[in-house]
DNA sequence: AGCACGCCGACT
DNA sequence: GTCGGCGTGCTC
């Protein structure tokens, strides 16, 4: 039978956005699988190209006379580029994106785009010589040329987007005028070193002892190293416990083996600190990726990646797609954190995506984190990885004390401020003794919850147990199902009318600890006071450098930074993000507070944590206060079994976009319908429609549905269908239908 | 993106 | 008529 094989062929360019179907020859039959990279004849010239295997089929989808053959599995950098196109296919099925869209986030050095920044046209002759010239096309009529002379008179070196776009000059006449040596197109190909090496010199390694229990982990993974190929490791390591250390060393033992390993970490957390000792171990073998690093710069990096020219690459998620030829090891830090998640399609995980690069390589994984998310507790739970903990702070300093104060008795007793009155005796002693505080405000999902401020209680869904809402101060809505229901002028519990949003921001806060200590120096850290150039570094150093007592700020203050004399961390409005109308909220409220109350403590002194609260008996609150992962691990489990959300069971959401508020809904209730037709034969639950939470961005405006089942296997193919029905559908024209896991 | 094709204006 | 530049459209 004949085997035909549907190619992409270039992904750097739009137009080719599409498959290519070539005839496979008799040799290559059994051999060939989706994810090869081959050498095809491309064109009418039938230059000869790389191209993509995305699929083999029995059947020609185009007449076969105009069919070419594959001339020949690449074998250059085949070994790298196979294992990556293999994970972008891999992408494409678990994340439901384009197989474009997929190569063009995994291969991003075949993203031209990089290169073609810095392709620049420059004039080769005298001034006075290329007026002759321009004279000449004048005189000829040449009009293009005139053109492209008299800009480049101007300004003897363009950009070449400039020459192709506004000067409206094709290629054919830059070949032209290149040929008779008026101009030269150059490819600026320099390898640019980010900043932070630069300044660097390699010392002398130095090496970091590993306390025991650091050294067991080593020693354990070291131990099955060779049995294992593919092993995957999870280490649970209080804050402060030194998991760093223990990478490096795997790191290093990787290296060793002549491997390479990638070390992914939150942005944020790219510490300067942190990767001075990066760069002390392993010298100018190693690169880091940043946000501040562009296009180009980032496809050197890869570059050098795949020439060999370097072992180790840290950075955030992107890294994850380094062409390493031997990766040995991918470690995911701070595997919790929400920035693995990309918000562009394709919407993958880093952390997910890890997983399936390292067993394509044979290569191990380590996921590291002090509050580990409850999808990799549960793998490592039901043995799909092997679980080390780390129980001591590296430092030998103790885990802080934490105090819980109920914001309800607060206001019984009189109390109407943000503050507790143990919060503010502290924050008094601290001055007193000239130590610092962090004052942590948790503005996750202020997005305008009720609650009531004499007994706690929230107003819910009564379907999909998550927050309701408030909208326009006049309705409560459920943004998983839809339900509404008009807002309450008391609450429903306890009758009492001090009920409604909570709303403070950072600024307030600091005006209130001004107010009550008037001597205190206070830095304020959010988004408003960090959005300069380095803007957030700078806080943090100033802090360090004890410039002010108190630090004021939102999340981005909980991650990983070290400040001795840190000893009392106070934590406001604790149960916010509790009351995020999504089924995360108390995973995210545990690992919020455990990270900020880590933050105590850290030097020689001992630490205290207050975490306010309106729900103190609330087991993501009470758990982070006992710093209890265990405990929370099982009753958080126990909700998610109860209502079928991930890690056991799937979920899917169908995200529909449209600019046409009335044609949107029409379509999404068709959708609906004809969704839960699908569903019901398949045991998959429909959530839904209902508006996003956001539901309206830049005049789109966005509502979504939720499926959910046991078996991702299910969705997905519900997800194929609705695919397939929105493709036919006329009523979709103008509306963007995406799916995303979770 | 890169290539050939075919149109169109200029000049032998 | 022919030559050569220039935009257009196609690539399994």
């Amino acid at each position: 039978m004949e085997l035909f094989a549907d190619i992409i062929v270039d992904i750097s360019c739009k137009k080719l956005d599409q498959t290519f179907q070539y005839r496979i020859p008799e040799t290559l039959k059994s051999s060939l699988e989706p994810g090869n990279v081959v050498e095809i004849p491309f064109g009418r010239g039938n230059r000869m190209t790389k191209g993509y295997v995305l699929r083999i089929t029995d059947y020609p989808s185009c007449p076969l006379e105009k069919m070419k053959w594959i001339e020949a599995v690449a074998t250059d950098f085949a070994g790298t580029d196979s294992k990556l196109t293999a994970l972008a296919l891999w992408m494409r099925d678990y994340y439901g994106c384009t197989a474009v869209q997929a190569l063009r986030t995994v291969l991003p050095f075949r993203q031209k785009a990089a290169v073609k920044e810095k392709r620049t046209v420059t004039l080769q002759v005298s001034h006075q010589e290329a007026q002759q010239k321009l004279e000449l096309f004048r005189h000829k009529h040449q009009a293009a040329r005139a053109r492209l002379l008299e800009a480049l008179l101007e300004d003897p070196m363009l950009p070449y987007e400039v020459v192709t776009g506004s000067l409206k000059i094709t290629p054919s006449v830059l070949r032209a005028l290149e040929q008779q040596k008026l101009i030269s197109c150059e490819h600026k190909q320099v390898y640019r070193r980010p900043e932070l090496l630069q300044n660097l010199g390699t010392s002398a390694q130095d090496r970091v002892i590993l306390n025991y229990e650091q050294q067991e982990i080593v020693d354990a993974i070291e131990s099955e190293w060779e049995e294992k190929e593919i092993a995957s490791y999870l280490i649970h390591g209080v804050t402060g416990s030194g998991k760093t250390a223990v990478y490096m060393e795997l790191i290093a033992r990787t290296v060793a083996r002549g491997k390479q390993a990638i070390l992914l970490i939150p942005e944020i957390s790219l510490t300067y600190q942190n990767v001075l000792r990066f760069y002390h171990r392993f010298g100018d073998r190693i690169s880091v990726l940043h946000s501040r690093l562009s296009q180009a710069e980032r496809y050197d990096q890869f570059e050098r990646a795949r020439q060999g020219d370097i072992d180790v690459m840290i950075g955030p998620r992107s890294a994850l797609f380094t062409p390493f030829q031997k990766l040995g090891m991918i470690i995911v830090d701070e595997e919790h954190e929400t920035s693995y998640k990309s918000e562009q399609v394709p919407r993958y995980h880093a952390r997910e995506t890890a997983r399936k690069r390292a067993v394509l390589e044979g290569a191990k994984l380590v996921l590291g984190s002090a509050t580990p998310s409850l999808e990799a507790y549960y793998e490592a739970q039901m043995g799909e990885s092997r679980l080390f903990t780390l129980k001591e702070r590296a430092a030998g300093g103790m885990l802080p004390e934490v105090i819980t104060a109920d914001m309800r008795e607060e206001l019984k007793a009189g109390n109407r401020s943000v503050f507790s009155r143990i919060l503010t005796e502290k924050i008094g002693e601290r001055l007193k003794r000239g130590e610092q505080v962090m004052l942590f405000l948790n503005r996750r999902g202020y997005a305008g919850f009720v609650s009531c401020r004499s007994c706690g209680h929230v107003m819910k869904c009564p379907h999909c147990d998550v927050s309701l809402s408030l909208h326009q101060g006049r309705r409560l809505v459920c943004h998983y199902c839809g339900y509404e229901e008009p807002a309450v002028g008391k609450c429903p519990t306890c009758g009492s009318p001090f009920i409604g949003g909570f709303k403070v921001g950072t600024q307030q806060v600091v005006e209130l600890v001004q107010q009550a200590f008037p001597n205190a120096r206070i830095l304020r850290m959010d988004a408003d006071t960090t959005k300069g150039k380095d803007g957030h570094a700078e806080l943090l150093r100033a802090f360090a450098q004890r410039d002010a007592d108190i630090l004021v700020g939102t999340q981005m203050i909980v991650k990983g930074h070290d400040f001795p004399l840190v000893t009392l961390v106070g934590i406001l409005a604790a149960d916010l993000s509790l009351n995020m109308s999504d089924y995360e909220a108390a995973e995210r409220t545990f690992q919020l507070l455990t990270q900020a109350a880590g933050r105590a403590g850290r030097g020689k002194m001992p630490g205290e944590v207050v975490i306010q609260t309106y729900e103190p008996e609330h087991y993501a609150v009470a758990c982070a206060a006992a710093q209890d992962y265990d405990s929370f691990y099982e009753q958080e489990m126990r909700y998610r079994q109860l209502a079928g959300y991930p890690p056991l069971g799937d979920m899917m959401t169908i995200h529909c976009a449209s600019e046409q508020e009335q044609q949107l809904g029409l379509a999404v209730t068709y959708l609906a319908k004809f969704v839960r037709q699908l569903a019901g034969r398949r045991g998959v639950t429909v959530i839904g429609p209902a508006d996003e939470t956001v539901s309206k961005v830049n005049d789109v405006y966005r509502k979504a549905m939720y499926l959910k089942h046991a078996d991702f296997k299910v969705l997905t193919s519900v997800k194929n269908i609705v695919e397939q029905y929105v493709e036919m559908n006329e009523g979709f024209k103008d509306i963007s239908v995406q799916f995303e896991r979770r």
